[in-house]
DNA sequence: GTCTATATGGTGATAGAC
DNA sequence: GTCTATCACCATATAGAC
């Protein structure tokens, strides 16, 4: 199935690398950050940076591949429940506005992977490297329509265009990437209720009914 | 007012310029865009840029400008409209989702503006030069904000949290940035059929009544 | 007002010591 | 595996001719 094939699963080697980087791309973007700030944050210097990675690109990549894994791996279980397409999407939705706000660092990184390829601005190499994580991408995506579709079908849920439909609700659940900072004193519980209004707000906007979403 | 103070006119000088510009800041994002790109864009060189532009930084804070003036001039008068407020903002989502998508380029650069500010990505010549505009923006949100307000005390709307609804109202508003392209044949009535999902995406998310998003 | 140099600084990447 | 040079290149910005 299309969806396996672009599962993915988590390499855990040099997290410390990769979360640094992480953070260094999401403050400036891939093309503004040197891997001098990368290793000055990692409190090293390149040369152990290249030693891992060979180019820029592959480090990013690697950022990248990284986050689309961790968006598979909080997917999976509640893809395999076995409940009504709108509920499933509901929790699925959950899941993965809740990964954003948790991962933002990395999440952005996937972003920007995804716009650079949108928007063809990339040398030869970094298209090449980066090709095989936008099917992942896709595959991903797709996992959602699904349950568009059959929500649709169901009449749960009342939209005209699907690839427009699912642009506006990817938009939304991701849109924590780009506005969340996390407050002091913060709880588990906050960010829940902060969830739920994103959730909300998709799901409504995708025309489910105010039963369904309270 | 305070919206009235961060009114913009629109600068029509050397426009040729700020539109090839926006081109290739729209396409490449502004760290990763040299002059040259932009100079060859416009079949021409460095030296005539430099003329009329200080720095790549006021260029891009030009283009930034002119993107937001566009915005203030296309809502002004719907802004002006003696309407109930669900209907005024309606009005005004319509106008700005149509407006991303007419003018992507010169968008996509107000987009990358402040989120290098809200990143503090930039350098301090940078910081200064965009401050001012991010306080014009910060009117030209609060002119949605107070429709929002007014309608939820209307009892139109049902959201809990005014800011983060802000941000998903906008954030599914100004998508078209990001997934738009044009296709050949496009009419017209395409482009509101499009601007029409937009807004009833929103303004479900917001808690509008079936009625009243049909 | 626009072009053709050119100065200057920073960045990706490599080589070789430790 | 990491660090310290160092190279080669590219991009911002300037100076001065036309």
């Amino acid at each position: 199935m299309a969806a396996n094939a672009g599962e993915m699963t988590i390499d855990t080697s040099h997290m410390d690398i990769l979360s640094v980087a992480a953070d260094c791309f999401e403050k400036s973007g891939f093309a503004a950050t040197s891997i001098d700030d990368v290793a000055r944050k990692l409190g090293a210097t390149k040369g152990r940076i290249y030693h891992h990675f060979p180019s820029k690109t592959d480090l990013f990549v690697a950022v990248v591949r990284r986050g689309m894994a961790m968006c598979y791996e909080v997917i999976e279980p509640v893809r395999q429940l076995d409940l009504p397409p709108l509920q499933k999407l509901s929790r699925m939705a959950a899941a993965h506005a809740k990964l954003m706000i948790e991962t933002k660092h990395f999440q952005r990184s996937v972003w920007e992977g995804v716009e650079m390829h949108r928007r063809a601005a990339m040398t030869p190499d970094q298209r090449e490297a980066l090709e095989e994580l936008l099917k992942t991408r896709e595959g991903y995506s797709a996992l959602f329509r699904r349950e568009l579709t059959a929500a649709r079908d169901n009449g749960d849920l009342d939209f005209e265009n699907l690839s427009v439909t699912n642009q506006l609700m990817f938009m939304a659940l991701n849109s924590p990437i780009f506005w969340y900072s996390p407050r002091p004193g913060e709880t588990e519980t906050d960010i829940n209720r902060l969830v739920g209004q994103i959730v909300q707000f998709a799901l409504r906007g995708l025309g489910a009914s105010k039963e369904f979403t309270g």
